[in-house]
Parts: structure tokens; sequence; C-alpha cells
DNA sequence: ACAAATTGATAAAACGTTTTACCTAAATTG
DNA sequence: CAATTTAGGTAAAACGTTTTATCAATTTGT
């Protein structure tokens, strides 16, 4: 196993076959008979042949490595994102390269040259803001590229991601259900289309239940602000806003961030304020008294999207340009939201 | 920019030069006079070229790419890990793959295969019990090679990890100094040389605060039951040790399924149980009455490891084997280890 | 039995680079 | 002024693969 690596020409010399015979057994392709075949399949077993990619994607140029782009690496939409489409990459033959824009434009330009002076075959990314030219750019270039946990609502691009409109407007309802009329919506202040989606949902929910929206419950989470910022913004928030029975956070990180603010205020969930955050995580579930969640399905997101990635790099023929999926989330009741008397 | 990709060749033709010269300025190579550079420079600049990385790797043996293989991607510790690694990468002309082993000695081989079939320049690995020969193979092949959050005691591999042995004493003796007499630990059945260190130092501090060791009091937690069976076990370990009253979870893992544990018991931290876990994180921070934690230096970790791989990757005369770095953790005091009056 | 088709195998070009070896003309030396 | 060095540049090979075109030998068709 100390061996360097072993090329195709050194089978061919090993088997007094040519170059070509070699390539053609161990790619399948042209016609050999079957005891070449073996000959050539067993030494090149034997010899642990492992073709050189480099070369392959010279001549051939296709790379099998697929580009994964995400916001940020080691959130746990990511993690659990990352898994399964690493898994079915996998199986398919193809590598994966991560990179993060941590949304920041300039870093997502640099990040889509990269990948794409790498050689990368397809792209799986989640769009922020900006970025609208050099990703129209990758299809127009004949690249495959899905969108995931976002979308540009102007282009064409197959995209799939929770359905966040329709989610978010459950959850509100949930809440009204549940008894609560003073909702308030804390949300980062990004120019994120799933924000707005959220957004929208939230709005729609409220006049479907007869509350009029008041623009005061309504927080936009700066962004650029670090953590403790955050908090003691939120706690301001809540604090200026008595009347604010039920709060919904709309990511995990403004959520947990909400429930520091509401420990560091001592205020009890729900007695005081009952809580609803997007996208569960284990914080939520061991948080007492259980915090509710709206879950975004993960391995369905990540399933579909790699799925439409591999079959557009496949099958050129199928427009799979109209490929736009919305799957819904499950709310997750706990404690966090109990029925109001 | 919807042009094809442009070429060495293309770009000879249109300053009317030779590829060689073309490859010689691009590369400050050759001896090419000012006015001829220039006019390549700027050819080459306008049209946005990129080497092919293909070619050049073929070519050269060098992909300009490096492998991250971890025990999982998603956690933690690993986010804030592959941050620091692809950002110093980035800065050094490398990209990165990574890959997981889930702890499983097959895919760990797996996924060794297919990193050095994509020709992978070097690799910074979580090492895991059983891929010894494989590791132990790439360095014999010359390839750049280094360890975190892990080693192999019989191998001269370099690597950097958190001095285990030393945290888990400071924080079994903080423990005692807060006048705890009983304390529990409890860690994953797996032979990895990071938990055996972290016992060693929970022993050794019991040792040196003249408590006697008392082997009831470790458990260790099966590795392949799920969750909920796990949280169960964990129950019932505490239920069957009353006099307990502290516990030290080993892993962020175990910790977080500890602090579910306790909370079905209806036990109170720290009155009932004081609680340290190893690997701070939000959920450590935000659980009350906040658990106490030893806190990875991660990024001193990454950025050394990172730093290592690649002197070792340029720097080939210098001896880079014996880089062993144990990083000393930190402990992060928190309300779930009162002092015991 | 002879043209036509099929089978089994191969030579050679191409992918885009890097790099060695070589060349010519100008500059320097003795 | 002949001999040598240097400056500026290039042709061609090589990296390992895929694929097209071609070829000889055999089989089929009539």
């Amino acid at each position: 196993m100390i061996n360097k690596k072993i090329s195709i020409k050194d089978i061919a010399k090993l088997t007094n076959t040519s170059i070509t015979t070699v390539s053609f057994v161990l790619n399948g392709k042209g016609r050999i008979s079957k005891e070449i075949s073996k000959k050539i399949l067993d030494v090149a077993h034997n010899n642990g042949y492992e073709p050189n990619r480099m070369a392959v994607g010279l001549r051939t140029g296709v790379s099998k490595v697929i580009g994964l782009i995400v916001e940020t690496i080691g959130g746990p939409f990511f993690g659990a994102m990352a898994k399964v489409i690493e898994e079915e990459a996998e199986k398919a033959g193809y590598g994966v390269i991560y990179c993060s824009t941590n949304n920041n434009i300039q870093k997502g330009r640099d990040v889509i040259k990269m990948l794409s002076q790498q050689l990368v075959d397809g792209y799986i990314i989640t769009p922020i803001k900006g970025l609208e030219k050099e990703i129209q750019n990758l299809v127009t270039n004949e690249k495959a590229v899905v969108l995931i946990d976002g979308y540009f609502p102007d282009l064409d691009i197959p995209h799939v991601l929770v359905d966040n409109y329709n989610s978010s407007y459950h959850a509100i309802q949930f809440l009204i259900n549940s008894g609560y009329r003073n909702i308030g919506f804390v949300t980062a202040d990004l120019e994120l289309i799933q924000l707005q989606d959220r957004m929208q949902g939230y709005k729609d929910a409220l006049k479907a239940g007869d509350i009029k929206e008041d623009k005061k419950l309504i927080f936009k989470v700066p962004f650029d602000i670090d953590k403790t910022e955050a908090v003691n913004a939120i706690k301001t928030f809540i604090k200026q806003h008595k009347q604010m029975d039920a709060v919904f956070f709309t990511t995990n990180y403004l959520g947990t961030m909400g429930l520091q603010s509401i420990n560091e205020l001592k205020l009890n969930i729900p007695g005081d304020l009952a809580v609803i955050s997007f996208d569960d995580n284990e914080i939520f579930e061991l948080y007492p008294p259980g915090i509710t969640t709206v879950k975004q399905p993960t391995y369905e997101i990540a399933k579909s999207a790699i799925d439409v990635l591999l079959s557009q790099m496949s099958n050129e023929k199928y427009d799979i340009s109209k490929i736009k999926l919305q799957i819904p989330a499950t709310l997750v009741e706990r404690g966090s939201t109990a029925v109001v008397k």
C-alpha cells in the first residue's frame, strides 16, 4: 500500500494491452472480450487503482465536486443540511466543498469565484441579496444551481425551502387560537426574502384573526450589533410593551437571544410572555418549560435540494428551472405557549 | 462575463506571444520584458483569466485543497473549528473539503480514500481508533497531516488539541475546593484517547484531594443507543447514587442529555446536584442557573492546526513531526456549581 | 465465394498547464 | 574582433485520462 499511485498506463503495461483498452474496460465503454476485461479488472483492483481526478477533470470538464455555500457554517440548520447533502452526494460519487458567506456580499462573491475556479460542477447556495448577478451568471454558464433556505423572487432559479409564509401564518394562528391577542414579532433587520415571507405570514394571520396589526409590536434587531447588545435591545423592546402577551422570534438565533432577554428580565414563560421561535433545536427542547417552535423539515429540504441538483447535472434535457419547492414546517408545541384562560 | 473560460493559449494568441511566455509572466518565473509582461497581465486581467485548477493539479500534483475530517459535522465544536480553518486556508489559497466519520471506522476509511483520490494536499483529522493504519499511510505517502481533538499515543503524527488531562483535573479540583465530595463522572463508552485523558484527570484530582475513587460513580454511556435511551440511562445512574453531590459530563452531548435527565428527575441544580460539562456552548450559558463548563480554546486549536498544516505543506525541510500541542482550557464558572456550606 | 457488417483492439489527439531545453540576438569580455 | 555571456523568448514534452478514428480479423449475408 506504500506504492505510488498506479496509472492506467501501468495497467496497460502489466496486462500487455493498450491504454485505450484499459480505459474502456474501466468505464465499460468499448467492446472488449471477457478474458481481457477480467485480467484488467483484476490487475486494477489488486493494485488499488484509483483514477486521477485531476486528469479526468481536465479531460472531461467534470470535477465531481459540488459546492455548498451557506450563510454560516456551524449553525444547527447547516449541520443537519450538510450531513444529508454530503451523504447523498457521496452516493452519487460527488464530493462536497463547503463555504460560508456570513451574510457578507463580498465574501459571497469571493467564495463563488473560488468555487468556480475549482471547477465545481454544481452549487447549492443559500442566497443573500446582492448576489443575484453572480448566481445568475453561474446558471447562464450552464452550471447546475439550486438555492436553499431562500430564493430570488425575480429570477428563475430552482430553489427549495420551507414554506415560510404558511409556517409563520400557522404559528401565529395557533397563538391567536390559544387566546393571545398582543403578539410581538422579533425579526432581523436583513433584506432576506425568507424573513419578509415570515413577516407577511404574521400580518395576514393577525388580519385573519381580526386583530389589528400594531407596528410597535414589530421589532427588527439590527444586524451588525453583537450578541449582548442585541439581548439588551430585545429587553428594551419587551419592557416597552407591557401589553405584549406573546412573542414570535423569526430565527433560532433571535430565539435564544430572546430567551436570554426574558430570563434577565425575570419574566415567566408563558405566564408573562408566551414564546414561539422559528427553527427547532436542542436549546428549545431543553430550556424550561420547553419552547414551542416552528420546525423546519431540514431533511426534506436537503434531500430535495441535492436531488434536484443531481438530476440537473445528469439530465441536461429536462427543464428543471421551474422546480420551486416550498415545504411545510411543523409546529412543535411545548410549554412556552399555554392556553390562556 | 458570459464568455467561456479563457485559457493561457488564448492569451498567447491575443498578445502574439507563446504559451510559455504567458505562463512565465503569470507565475513570475522566466525573464520576460516589462512591456510584454504588462501586455499579458492586462489581457489576462481584462478577460478574467483564472487558471484551470485541474490542469494545474494534473501537471504539478498539487490540488490546493485540504481535507477536514471531523467526527460530526454540525456540532458546535466543529462549527467554530471549520470557520477559522476555512478562513486561514483561503488566505493561503487553499480550499477546504469537509467530511465526517460519525465515529465509524469504515466511514472513516471511505472518506480518507475519497479524499485521497480527490488529490487533497493535506489533511486535518479528528482521529478515531481503528484509523491508525490509514492515517499513518497518508504520512508515509508524504501527505501533510495534522490531528485535532485527539491523537494516537503510539504514532508520531503532529496533533493539536485541548489539554484534556489538566482541564479535567482542574475542573474536579474546583469541585472539591467548592466542597463537593461525591463527584460522579459520566463519559461515553468510546475508546477515545481524549476521554481517557479526561478520566485520568478526574481520578488524579480525586486522589490529590484525598478522596477515594468510587468506581460506582463512573458511568460510561453506551455509544450505540439513541438519545432517549441515553437520557434514561443517565437518569437511572443518578437515581442509583443518591450520595452523589456533583457530576462531571465529559462531552457537551452528554452534558445536554444530563441536563435533560436531571430536569426529568426534578432535581435542583446545584442544590441537589452540581454540574460541570466539558465543551462550552450556548445551551450551557442559557440553561438556568447557567452550567459551569470547561471551555475549549477552539480558536487556538483550529488556528494552530491549520498553521501547522500549512507550514508542513510549504516547508518540506522542517521536521514538523514533533509538533504536539496541548492547549489549556478555561473553566467557565456559572450557577451550576455553588459553594457548599 | 465475395461483399458487407461486426468484433476486438489500438494509435493518437486533446484537455490546460508547467517546465526543460534550446534558440537567437544583443551585450560583454579579453 | 572573435569569444563568451546574457537577455528575451519559444517549442515541445509531460501530467493521466477520454474518445475518435482506424484497422485487422472474423462473421454474416446473398
